[in-house]
Formats: C-alpha cells, sequence, structure tokens
RNA sequence: GGGGGAUUUCCCGAGCGGCCAAAGGGGGCAGACUGUAAAUCUGUUGUCACUGACUUCGGUGGUCCGAAUCCACCAUCCCCCA
C-alpha cells in the first residue's frame, strides 16, 4: 500500500505551517483537506494558503470551485484520490493537510455507500415531512426501517436522521448494515494532530488570527461574496463557513465590527473544540501536544512521520 | 431639591408570597457524528456527604407559618420635574 502522511488539527493549530516545513524533506505535495479551502475567492476566511506558499510546496484540492457550488465528502474523497495517485506516480508523498475530520476519514478509508447524488429530492422530501409531521415522526420512520441506526442517532438531529433514511431508500441496505462492510483503509497511513493542553495558547492563536484575517480584508472579501449571490442559498457549503456569516451583521448595520469580531472568535474557538473532540475520538490519530515548553513541534512530527510510514 | 423606575445565578433576561437553585437565550464544559461536516445534534452548568441537605436573587433590618417576590432604611444606576 502506499504511505500517506495527514497533518490535522484545529483552526489556527499551525498544521500548515508545519506541513510547509516537513513537505520539502519528505518531497511532500500537499493535499487540503477543508471543505471550505476548496472554493474560489474564499481566501482571506480560509485561511488559504498565500501564494508564495502554493508556489514552494505543490498544493492539490485547493480554489478549484466557485464558492456557491454544492459539495461533498464523496467528491472530495474521489478527487482526492486522484490527486493523490498523481503525486505518487511522481514518486512524492501526498501530505493531507487540514481541519476537516470527516474528509480525511472518507479518504482514508472506502464507504461501501451508494453515491446518491440525486437524493436532493428525497432529502428536501424529508425535510418537509419533519417539518410538517415534527422530528420524532421523521425519526418513527427511521426506526422503521433501520431500527439501529435510530438507536443511534438523537431524533432531533434530523439532518443524520434523513441521510440514514436516504441511504437505505436509495440502496435497499440499512445503514447500520452498510456500516459495518465499509473501512478498508485505503493506504498506509500515518496521522498527526496537534494538541494544545493549554487551551489558552490556541485561544490566543485563533483571537490573533481573526484579527489578522480582518487586517487582510475579510471584510470586502465578504461583501464580494455576497455581492455575488453566494448567501442566497443558505444550504451553500460556502454559506455556512465561518467568519463571513458573522461579517454579514455588520455589513447589514446589525452589529458593530467589534461585535462581529467577538462572535467570530467564539464561533471558531467552538469549532476548534469540535474538531477536537472529533480526531480524540479516532484511534488512527497521534497526538504531538504544543506547549509552552515546547512550542515547535516539528522534529516531533518529523520523527514520528518517518517512524509511522515506515510500518 | 422634588417625583418615578431599576438592581436576579459567568453574561443577557424571566420571575412579583409557597409548585424557585430560580424559565429562556448566550457563554463555558463534556460528548455524538461513517458521503451537506467551518454543518448538524446531545448532555451538563450554585455547593455538598448529591432520590436529600446547605448557601444564593445589591446591603441591612422587618412583616409572614413561609420572601427573589411585601415593608423600611442604606448603596449604586437610569428617567422626569426644578
Amino acid at each position: 500500500m502506499r504511505p500517506l502522511l495527514a497533518i490535522v488539527g484545529a483552526t489556527a493549530s499551525g498544521k500548515s505551517s508545519l506541513a510547509l516545513r516537513l513537505a520539502p524533506e519528505l518531497d511532500g505535495e500537499i493535499i487540503a483537506c477543508d471543505s471550505m479551502q476548496i472554493y474560489e475567492k474564499m481566501d482571506v476566511g480560509t485561511a488559504k494558503p498565500t501564494r508564495e506558499e502554493q508556489a514552494a510546496v505543490a498544493h492539490h484540492m485547493i480554489d478549484f470551485l466557485p464558492p456557491d457550488t454544492p459539495f461533498s465528502c464523496a467528491e472530495y474523497a474521489e478527487r482526492a484520490l486522484v490527486a493523490a495517485g498523481g503525486i505518487h506516480a511522481r514518486g512524492n508523498l501526498p501530505i493531507v493537510v487540514g481541519g476537516t475530520g470527516l474528509y480525511l476519514d472518507s479518504l482514508l478509508f472506502e464507504r461501501p455507500y451508494a453515491v446518491s447524488e440525486g437524493a436532493s429530492e428525497l432529502r428536501d422530501e424529508l425535510a418537509s415531512f419533519a417539518k410538517a409531521n415534527g422530528a420524532h415522526a421523521l425519526w418513527l420512520e427511521l426506526l422503521r426501517v433501520d431500527p439501529e441506526s435510530a438507536e443511534k442517532t438523537h431524533e432531533n438531529n434530523v439532518r443524520r436522521v434523513i441521510r440514514a433514511i436516504e441511504i437505505y431508500k436509495a440502496t435497499g441496505i440499512p445503514k447500520s448494515q452498510l456500516d459495518k462492510m465499509g473501512g478498508k483503509a485505503r493506504f498506509r497511513h500515518a496521522v498527526i494532530c496537534l494538541r494544545y493542553p493549554d487551551r489558552d495558547m490556541l485561544r490566543k492563536r485563533i483571537a490573533k488570527r481573526v484579527d489578522m484575517m480582518l487586517a487582510d480584508g475579510l471584510l470586502d472579501e465578504t461583501r464580494e461574496l455576497l455581492r455575488l449571490g453566494v448567501f442566497d442559498n443558505p444550504d451553500s457549503t460556502a454559506a455556512k463557513a465561518i467568519g463571513y456569516k458573522e461579517m454579514l451583521g455588520y455589513i447589514r448595520g446589525e452589529m458593530s465590527l467589534e461585535e462581529c469580531r467577538e462572535a467570530l472568535i467564539i464561533a471558531t474557538r467552538q469549532y476548534a473544540k469540535r474538531q477536537m473532540t472529533w480526531f480524540g475520538a479516532k484511534d488512527y490519530v497521534n497526538m504531538i501536544d504544543v506547549t509552552e515548553d515546547a512550542p515547535d513541534p516539528y522534529e516531533r512530527a518529523r520523527e514520528l512521520a518517518v517512524r509511522l510510514l515506515e510500518k
């Protein structure tokens, strides 16, 4: 099996700059693993690698979709797989970098799910059913077709309930059944996650990043996206990005800039927490702690990467 | 100088005599997640010896079987008249 290194962690944890340093040493090319950096025109708000950085190390899975295009983790896996294949063909090491845990997961492991691109009508149907009859009624439907998934999914989590029903309707097989069939690894992978045991350290980095985004023109970028109509569809992936939706409050005159900044910092912090909950629960993730005493993970990451990839 | 209103748990904010450790929201903390994921959702959030007890609703002192809720005074803030 071909090797693949992944550097993950919360936003603002320093994974990108770590990967940038690691890449030359390991003959690496970077595959971004980020549900937002895939979009064009969303540069500042997604902390996209700069032109210089992209020139220094080859980057993939960045900047290839207009910002109002729907995207899914299925498509991510598909395209990233191709990118990884190309990198291997060049004799290089794919270094997956990003904080979108689910995308990484779907790249690393095979999933037996049928691709259900045409499922949007069914989704809409189920969503309006839930709206009309309540989340519980929808959940009962899942309980009927796939009790095991129903058991695992809270009835209020309508989106997940819909997905489970949708999988059953599209494939005729309960999702819980399919879950047991997948999981084959596609690569000889090494996953390294940067972790900050001291919360304040990460918080400071997040605040700093937010201020940098503000200074780099987050506001103008938001106005441009607004002009392009990206926020017209609240369900588009890009419209859900942290950063822009907070700036909108200021642009619409509902909030002061300081309030938006605050909201942005909080939203980012909460996101970081969710990311760490996700990565922390994965047994394939190897943690490297960044602390006051050991602020630079570079050496440890390099050694760990080499060791893990040898096996 | 005179009149009126406010003060609630980390924050905002409901409560206006017992059913109040106190609604709701925010924030915090913990968690779930297997193809919309920077999304979506869950639990928890006064203390403890935790199916019960104890300390809380600006302060002090009252009324009452019983007060965050009523009264008096004090403190701080806001509004109106001078």
